[in-house]
DNA sequence: ATAATATCCCCCAAATTGGGGGATAGCTTT
DNA sequence: AAAGCTATCCCCCAATTTGGGGGATATTAT
């Protein structure tokens, strides 16, 4: 199934837009369809363009990327869309990971990587650069030291899951008050009195 | 700083330990400081190999990857490691991103892959095979088309973070009983009639 | 052996929860 | 224009949960 690749860019800036088309359109298999300045200029096209992938930059006039991001993948739920973009913020990645993007590649990629990642997204896969690989494996990261044991980590993360106390009671087999111990154990270890900060507290220091 | 990376490979089986030791060792700034066939062999040796990237198997005699990988980063802060498996479990992956592996690299990764990789990790950066990108992206993914509105979506992720109503009416500038009415209606969409049920589900089903 | 961990027990007041029953205003869709 | 959805607010009530006190005991680690 060689089948090809239809292509559509949107990013706003001229000399990148063309660079890019020239770019892919020397890769024999790729297609690209159409090109645009802005999301607002492409979205009457897209349904008709049928692309395979698209290309999105972040920052545009009108509509921005990551606006458009879940609009477009409701109204072409089978386009795998790449972000292609010199902004590499946490908040920015997850923003654009959450709403259905396929990949994330800052705009320092090479050409290589940039074909790589529309085969890759094309066949189901994800694609990302190394710094924003980084910053997606450091979110997992939880800390080694954390000051809480094993029973309070697990019993925590059954509270940061919504579980009364009781209903953790009965899932580790141990008395309520043996879970009410344990979290008044939590509380002070953590220098907090109330489930909420005691949440908010461990999750920003990655013990749960 | 062209520094040589002092590399330790663990991994059970023969043939592919010797065959990455001579692949890497053919990198002019590596040097493979040691190979071992399990954990249990490398830890007494390994604080005076002092790694800076040890690339790590999952399956081993003895002491398995993932649960070596947490003792590992605690003896040896500033080494990096890479998981180096044929298994690529969302559970395996997360599990082990989560015990801090900078990179997670599946075996059909190519020499050159695996060489970038260590470059990689070694400046701080992830690393992973695109098959693991995918289930790490995957598991960003929110649910598009939610039942839930912009704003019981927003309750729902408050009450999951342990925020009481009272909290989230007062963070909200809303009465605490237009929260009860918000809640209320989550709970008929998701179909729920707890706090706990309601973060399942929805967590689940990828609504928050 | 001293410390930490995991387990269990009692008391109590205050807050929270979930299930009922409503209402109103604004906005979209038909 | 009517119907529907959304976001907002209000009342009642019983049951549960919470957090702050005070403890005890057995096992495991150091």
């Amino acid at each position: 199934m060689g089948k090809e690749l239809r292509i559509v860019l949107i990013e706003d800036d001229d000399v990148l837009r063309m660079g890019y088309q020239s770019l892919l359109s020397d890769v024999p298999d790729f297609i690209v369809i159409n090109t645009y300045g802005s999301y607002d200029l492409a979205k009457k096209q897209l349904p008709a363009d049928q692309p395979d992938v698209i290309l999105l930059d972040i920052q545009m006039p009108g509509t921005n990327g990551i606006q458009a991001l879940p609009v477009i993948k409701k109204a072409l739920p089978h386009t795998n869309i790449i972000i292609l973009t010199v902004f590499d913020s946490p908040e920015l990645v997850f923003e654009a990971l959450t709403m259905g993007a396929g990949g994330y590649l800052t705009k320092n990629s090479s050409a290589a990587k940039i074909i790589d990642a529309i085969r890759e997204v094309s066949s189901g896969g994800g694609a990302m650069s190394t710094n924003v690989a980084r910053i997606v494996m450091h979110s997992f990261q939880k800390n080694l030291n954390s000051p809480l044991t094993k029973r309070e980590t697990e019993i925590l993360e059954k509270i940061a899951n919504g579980q009364t106390k009781s209903q953790i009671a009965t899932e580790l087999f141990i008395d309520p008050e043996t879970v009410r111990s344990h979290v008044k154990n939590i509380y002070v270890k953590l220098d907090v009195n109330s489930k909420s900060e005691a949440i908010k507290t461990a999750k920003e220091r990655k013990f749960i």
